[in-house]
RNA sequence: GGGCAGUUAGCUCAGCUGGAAGAGCAUUUCCCUUACAAGGAAGAGGUCGCAGGUUCAAGUCCUGCACUGCCCACCA
């Protein structure tokens, strides 16, 4: 290809994407004479589209498996989609209202049929996307996590889990989402700040005019309250303990308690118990033995109360009963108060917490053995500050609810008996693959399967083993040379929806961590500050950037602010620094390959003949070392940052620029001297940037070697310029570099000549001296110390002005 | 209420186990020198959030405080 002036991302980047995919290069087969490198990606959902967040997520794993395979792992990173419930549902949901329709205008077979319609059509998208990214997965092995082989790992986690009584059915309090219709799990309820009121409400005491003033954020609530609370050290009201009230509007005869959870500065010091509809009153309720009577339902209308308040929904409840209490003389007062209100984290309509009867996992076990995998170094946290927090929420955990009331995902496989009538049976439900064939207890033939799917969650937390078909073949060879991944990368969003659960998993299934190191990276965020989401209208679109300035450019920009868990802005600014870099390495490529022109091949060793060229390449074994070692420990920022120094800095800067002179001056034969290191220093440095910018260094690499046959893309492992510098096994930076080449001399030499040079230049600018004029003019100007120098190195010196 | 991050040049951020303040962008001056003006050379710009402490020596370690952000919590 022509070497234009200006790097041309568009044509080199489809070239190489299609020539990666072709070639199968990131296929991985088992190879027991390699170490694998494995990576499972976060199967993105189907819904989605690339934004930067998955460019950022892909990039780093990109960069992860890269460089491995370089440094000659058997490396695989397996790609793959979620199904992902609720929020994919509530898509094809809002399709279908805009024909008017509602699911259940089609029922749950043509609505299912309508789902996976749309996610054949739309589903694979974000997969093509990142394959515009150059990601190196491995596309045999692409994973649905609602396709056969998935579904299979899922029906058999579940009867296992189901047969070891790790699951049960029970009526619980759970957080409903009325408008999704359905119950989520504690994690998936996001809680925000709300304005919102404190009322005062006066609950007179029965066998006297006394009465106590409760203080409640959901006075409808009141309907449902079995007792009223107060803490037992609390003076003013120990006496009442035991007393009797009557519950306004409803007229029912309730207890004052007494429970320590009650924090007597708060409000009045008396609490309203609920325990149908708060989770503190239910804790309160069961520590107290009080009855519990639900006052709302999952449609989020009023049951079990007076007649007038029957079927209003909870909002219209709460202004009637405020009115109520009002004229019948309760209220005492309404205070301005802002708390904290639980939303859906799919559609963030309020979360009302109820009773429903719900499936629920008994996470005890799994987390302590999560917990141990954490604390003894079979999970390694990078960085390692999310150790705690994880730990933290692990040992705090409360059983997972999984049963979802929606008809998109996993469908619960259990099986209830049914008469000849229809009606479920008193058999014990049974977990099976299929229907069962006959009633273990009554040898009935009727079977209907639970309505209800699981968690889509449950699916993610089974994806590192599922997606090497633990569900068909729990001993097959994949899962035994590819599991347990190396690493996880990961933004902290999801550390405990998906992260810890797959480690419960792993545990459970395979007695093993499901990934031996947690890479949690940061989020990305705008120049306010704010998280990127379409529903804040702040995204910068990565596939805008890819097209202006190149992937390439957007890869290096995203690694270069990468650090760690730490959150990163991405300014315009940012990609301009690198769509700089890039241009500045495809021009030094150009300078070094015209110099080329006329040389023949050159062989594979390097001739260094100068101190500059002795600088070099003891310059680029430390940047190798450093670099090396920052990939390693996933600092993609300081690799990124390491590269750009020694290529600019000092390949670019220094050495080409030593270079030019001498090579006008040189014959044939010093020529290729120099250009031998020229080219080496280029191609190694290509290989080490090649895992962040692997289009632009393919396509040089590919120039360079474009008449040797073995070299034709770079490669799966590092050239041998400086032996062992970077390969798997290599050795310590010191030992890297040539025994000769004595690092302190060469860089205290160097840096002297330079600080001659920087001098001679500026007296010359400053002088306005032309650069004919020689050494011998300025010589006197200089002060002893550089006199000296270059009395020392005249020669040189001379040579390189 | 608890936990975790962050606070370094105008802006976005690097500075790992303590030893003479760094990059990119922006800015000033000069240069279209045949790899690159998306470039080169030189320069300006910082009491490293505040207050203490440890040390010969502290952005770098310790304590307290302030502000910002995030996460968790049974904030009725």
């Amino acid at each position: 290809m022509e070497m234009g002036k200006v790097y041309n991302s568009k044509v080199v980047e489809e070239k190489w994407c299609k020539y990666w995919i072709e070639n199968k290069t990131f296929s991985a087969r088992i190879d027991k004479n390699k170490k694998p490198f494995t990576i499972v990606i976060p199967p993105a959902n189907v819904t989605g589209s690339l934004h930067m967040g998955h460019a950022l997520n892909a990039t780093l794993q990109d960069i992860i498996i890269r460089f491995k395979k370089l440094q000659g792992y058997n490396t695989l990173w397996v790609p793959g989609t979620d199904h992902g419930g609720i929020a994919t549902q509530n898509v094809v949901e809002k399709l279908l209202k805009k024909e008017g329709k509602t699911k259940y205008d089609l029922g749950r077979e043509k609505f299912l049929e309508k789902m996976w319609q749309w996610r054949s059509e739309t589903g694979d998208t974000i997969l093509d996307q990142l394959k515009t990214i150059g990601c190196g997965l491995d596309w045999d092995r692409v994973a649905f996590t609602m396709d056969e082989k998935r579904s299979k790992a899922v029906k058999k986690a579940f009867v296992q889990m189901f047969d070891n009584g790790l699951i049960y059915r029970g009526k619980r309090l759970v957080n409903w989402c009325s408008r999704c219709g359905t119950a989520l799990s504690d994690i998936e309820v996001e809680y925000a700040d709300e304005k919102s009121n404190l009322w005062h409400i006066k609950y007179p005491l029965k066998d006297s005019d006394g009465y106590v003033v409760v203080a409640t954020t959901r006075p409808e609530t009141m309907l449902g309250d079995t007792a009223v609370a107060v803490n037992q050290d609390d003076d003013r009201y120990t006496r009442l303990v035991g007393k009797t009230l009557t519950l306004p509007l409803v007229n029912r005869e309730i207890k004052i308690i007494s429970d320590y959870v009650v924090d007597k500065s708060f409000g009045t010091g008396v609490v309203k118990v609920t325990p149908a509809h708060d989770a503190t009153d239910n804790e309160i309720a069961k520590r107290s033995n009080l009855e519990t009577i639900e006052i709302i339902d999952v449609n989020g209308e009023i049951i079990n109360a007076p007649e007038k308040y029957l079927g209003l929904s909870v909002e219209e409840a709460r202004k009637e009963i405020v009115k109520d209490l009002e004229e019948a003389g309760f209220l005492v007062k309404i205070e301005d108060y802002t708390h904290s209100v639980g939303k859906c984290y799919r559609c963030l309509a309020k979360i009302e917490p109820l009773m429903s009867e719900q499936w629920f996992l008994n996470v005890g076990e799994m987390s302590k053995k999560a917990v141990d995998a954490a604390n003894d170094g079979r999970t390694v946290f990078c960085p390692q500050s999310w150790k705690k927090p994880y730990v933290l929420w692990l040992e705090n955990l409360r059983d997972w609810c999984i049963s979802r009331q929606i008809w998109w995902g996993h469908r619960i496989p259990v099986y209830y008996c049914v008469n000849e009538q229809g009606n479920k049976t008193n058999c014990k439900p049974v977990a099976s693959f299929e229907k069962p064939e006959k009633c273990p207890c009554c040898k009935g033939k009727n079977f209907v399967q639970d309505e209800d799917v699981l968690d889509t969650w449950f699916s993610s937390a089974l994806w590192p083993i599922s997606v090497f078909n633990w569900g068909e073949d729990e001993n097959n060879e994949d899962l035994k040379y590819f599991y347990p991944t190396s690493v996880l990368a990961t933004g902290h969003e999801i550390i405990y929806l998906w992260v810890a659960r797959m480690a419960q998993f792993g545990l459970e299934f395979m007695k093993d961590v499901p990934y031996n190191g947690v890479f949690i990276h940061g989020i990305v965020r705008d120049k306010h500050g704010k998280k990127m989401s379409k529903s804040l209208g702040n995204v910068v679109d990565p596939r805008e950037i890819m097209e202006k300035y190149g992937t390439d450019v957007l890869r290096f920009a995203l690694a270069q602010a990468a650090a760690p868990g730490r959150d990163m802005q991405i300014l315009e600014e940012s990609f301009l620094a690198a769509r700089n870099f890039a241009n500045k390495i495809w021009n030094a490529s150009r300078f070094v390959i015209m110099n080329l022109e006329g040389m023949g091949k050159l062989d594979d060793n390097i001739y260094p003949s100068e101190l500059a060229d002795e600088w070099i390449i003891s310059e680029f074994a430390n940047t190798a070392s450093k670099v090396k070692t920052a990939y390693e420990s996933y600092n993609i920022d300081t690799a990124s940052r390491e590269i750009y120094d020694f290529f600019w800095t000092k390949y670019c800067d220094w050495y080409i620029e030593l270079s030019k002179i001498r090579i006008m001056s040189a014959d044939r034969n010093v020529k290729r001297q120099i250009l031998s290191i020229l080219v080496h220093m280029l191609k190694s440095t290509l290989q080490l940037l090649s895992p962040v910018m692997p289009f632009i260094t393919s396509e040089i690499w590919d120039i360079l070697n474009k008449d040797d046959e073995n070299a034709k893309i770079i490669a799966e492992s590092f050239l041998a310029v400086i032996p062992g510098c970077i390969n798997q096994e290599s050795a310590a930076s010191q030992s890297v570099i040539p025994e000769r080449l004595n690092r302190e001399s060469i860089l205290e030499k160097m840096k002297n000549i330079q600080d001659v040079i920087v001098k001679i230049r500026t007296l010359r600018s400053e002088m306005n001296i032309s650069p004919a004029v020689q050494i011998k003019a300025l010589f006197n100007i200089l002060d002893n110390n550089k006199k000296q120098i270059v009395k020392e190195n005249e020669n040189y010196i001379k040579q390189l002005l």
